[in-house]
Formats: structure tokens, C-alpha cells, sequence
DNA sequence: CCGCGGGTGTACGGCAACGCACCGACCTGG
DNA sequence: CCAGGTCGGTGCGTTGCCGTACACCCGCGG
């Protein structure tokens, strides 16, 4: 904590593209990070959520300083974040820093996997939910900024398919939005909506990092 | 090494569920693995191919003795298993040998990204050349027994979507197949045909593991 | 007050892939 | 030689999403 330095970070602020060195590892606070595959440019795709619970960087973990992945502030607000040669000594340092952080790699993993069979097999409306679910969980409110436009992005389909699925929601009372601003009012029932993918990596999280 | 047995895997064997606990780990010596992620059944897709090159049960380095995928075997042949315990107390012992994993799980986990993009983007012809190519590298021949069934359960498509595709590249000569054989005859012209995960993963295994 | 731009709703044609089903070709073994 | 199983090719209607394009609404600044 001591190494660590409080900074802010901005909604859209692009963290590290992929095949950049890391110079920073992240702890979000209040704040929370896509982590993005890109494999043409075009074809995005959002295949982690890094919130609280986690930290952005893991791969010093494996002794790599290159991320694969964009990383893309969702949820502005507070992190520490700490110089990736510090962190790396660190790690050497402490190993029950180092068991606990190999545990959230492992949460993370199984995260990546899951996100590819589900942006293959699951509706958008389904997907959409799902988005709005963990996000919420990260952003621990049930209201959040966020336009069609940028959703589109993270689940990787046109904005007219969001427009669609959102609608859907709105008509059965899940959510509520209007001009960036994006409530939700129901969400258990969004749990309904969205597919398992949801409540299987809340619960993966919970068995293994508990 | 003399810590392993020497065990011949057979073409479909299953060697850990989702969920299971890892008993062994494997190193392949001419037998290749795909990784599985099972979200509903009946929705299964390869995130993850593991040949000679790799090992089955990476996630032992982050000390979790659960597998998140299925692993099934690919291509038949001997591989290198050692008691999962064993194996977790050799790597607290041999640093090096724990740096080298490290670097080859993290090479798994681009794989797992590049996936999730690839999976929900490209054309299943893509997607076909490259499971051919990559199948190929690990199999260290051009000729490989697989049936259509069996490649549309790995790519997550139907059967009749692999006849579709493997006719057309049949057509252009640059694969020869019939009643489970499947031959490469032009492995350069595949490669155009294939998405670039195919150059893109070979490229970074290389980078990294050098 | 008006123009402008960001955010949203909607429409149309097109296409890849889906689910299903059936048939033919081939292999093997009794 | 035939029966049965495995494997591959094909057709049909359906669907979810794409690409594109246009129209609307609202707030803000000139």
C-alpha cells in the first residue's frame, strides 16, 4: 500500500493497448476496467470486467511486462496504482501476496473462457444483461454513465442491436435509460434475462477467492 | 522428469471435466489436447489447443487444483503425466522450471483472448483453415484422422457448416479429405484462407518462449 | 432563437449460420 | 452378400445480426 499512489481515472481513458509494456499496475477503488481483445481493427471484443475485487496487470504475475490486451477505463474514478517494476519486486518480496493474486489470474482465466463461448453462443439481450449485472456489481450503484454507442463496442455487435435488446428491457421494467444515463430497477429480473455466465463467474469469484 | 510416467492418450479420451479436480498434469510428446469451455451443454467451444509445445493443467502454477475446461484428447499418441501433488512440489522447488510455465501459461491466456475474438468474429472457412493449421504444427504432419462431426463440435458450428467450408477448400486444392482422413496439401495457401489468429499465436508462442 | 452535435429509434436488404431432415456413399463384420 | 453403422453432401425455411442510412429528440452555445 505504502508503494501505492492514488490517482483518478477518467472514463475512456485507454490505460495500455495491447502489446504495450505494462508501466503500471492498477487496484481500482471506485473505478473499473475492460479489458479488450482486439484482433482486427474493428473486431473488439470485451472479454474481462476489472472492478474492486481485482487489479489490472496480473501478467507480471506469469514474469510477462507486456499486456496482450487493451485496457479501457469504464467506471471512472479512484485506483492505486503502483510502477510495475516496484510491483514485480514486491511479488518476489511477499508470497502470500503472491498466492492471493494467483488466485484472482485464476478467476480472471476462467472469466476469459467463459466470455468466448458466451459472445459465440448468447443473445445479445442475454449478453446486454449480463453487461449491465457486472457492472453494477463493480460499480456498486445501480446507475451509471454509459451510451448504446460504447455497449456496442464492449459486446462487440451494432448499435442498432443494443438499441433493440435495451428497449426489450425497458419495456419489461428491468432498466431505465435515457441520453447516457442508465439505470437499473430490477435486478434480479435482469438475472432472468441474462444468461448463467453472470452468476457463474460471481460464483467462481466467490468459491475460489474466498 | 523422472518424476513422470510415460502414458498413451487415446483420440477422445477425456482427461478432466469442468470442474473436476486435477489429478495429473500432462506434457504431450506427440499427442495434442483441446481445451473445452462448457457453458450450457450443448454449447462447447474450443478456447485451446495443447500440443508438445505445452501442458495440460497450467492452473497448478496459480495454485488452484481445479480445471475451469475440458480437456480432451485431440490426437492420440504418448504424452508425460505427473501426480498433480508432485508436480506442485516440484515447482516450489525449481524456480526456473516455475518461470518457464509461467511463461507458456501465459502464452495459453492470449490464446484464450485471441479466441473469444476469433470465435465471434470470423467466417467459419477461417476459422477451419485455422484449427487445420494449428492442429497441424501440433500433430508434426500433414495427414490427421478427424471426422466433420467432431471439428464442428470444436469450432462450435454445425456439421453441415464444416462440409460447407471443407468443400470449398478442397475445391482450391488446398486440403484433401474424406471418411475421417483429413490431409493438408498446401499449408502456405491455407494460411491465406485462415483468419491471422493462426500467424498471430504461432508469433507471440515464439516471442515469448524464445 | 436557431443551429449543431451527441445520443437514440427505426427501417430495409442481405447474409452467414441455424435446426432439421434426408439421402447416398463407404466400411465392416456376420 | 447383405445389414448396420459411420461419415459426408444437400436442401429448405428460419433467424439473428450486419451494413447502411435516415429521422428524431434534446441540450447547449452562439
Amino acid at each position: 500500500m505504502a508503494q501505492c499512489e492514488l490517482v483518478e481515472l477518467g472514463f475512456g481513458d485507454v490505460l495500455c493497448e495491447a502489446g504495450d509494456p505494462i508501466r503500471h499496475v492498477y487496484f481500482p477503488t471506485a473505478s473499473f476496467i475492460s479489458l479488450i481483445s482486439v484482433v482486427d481493427k474493428g473486431s473488439n471484443l470485451e472479454v474481462g470486467l476489472v472492478g474492486a475485487e481485482g487489479m489490472l496487470g496480473s501478467s507480471l504475475l506469469l514474469g510477462v511486462g507486456v499486456s496482450s490486451l487493451c485496457a479501457l477505463v469504464q467506471g471512472a474514478g479512484p485506483a492505486l496504482r503502483m510502477e510495475a517494476t516496484q510491483f514485480s519486486r514486491e511479488l518476489k518480496r511477499s508470497a502470500p501476496v503472491r498466492e492471493r493474486l494467483n488466485l484472482y489470474l485464476y478467476v480472471l482465466i476462467t472469466q476469459l473462457t467463459q466470455m468466448a463461448a458466451c459472445a459465440r453462443y448468447h443473445l445479445v439481450e442475454a449478453r446486454l444483461a449480463r453487461w449491465l449485472l457486472m457492472t453494477r456489481d463493480r460499480a456498486q450503484s445501480n446507475e451509471f454513465r454509459l451510451t448504446q454507442e460504447f455497449l456496442a463496442y464492449m459486446l462487440g455487435v451494432r448499435r442498432a442491436g443494443i438499441t433493440r435488446a435495451a428497449s426489450q428491457l425497458q419495456q419489461r421494467r428491468l432498466i431505465a435509460y435515457s441520453r447516457g444515463k442508465m439505470r437499473i430497477l430490477d435486478a434480479r429480473g435482469l438475472e432472468g434475462v441474462s444468461c448463467e455466465c453472470y452468476a457463474s463467474a460471481a460464483q467462481m469469484y466467490a468459491r475460489v477467492m474466498a
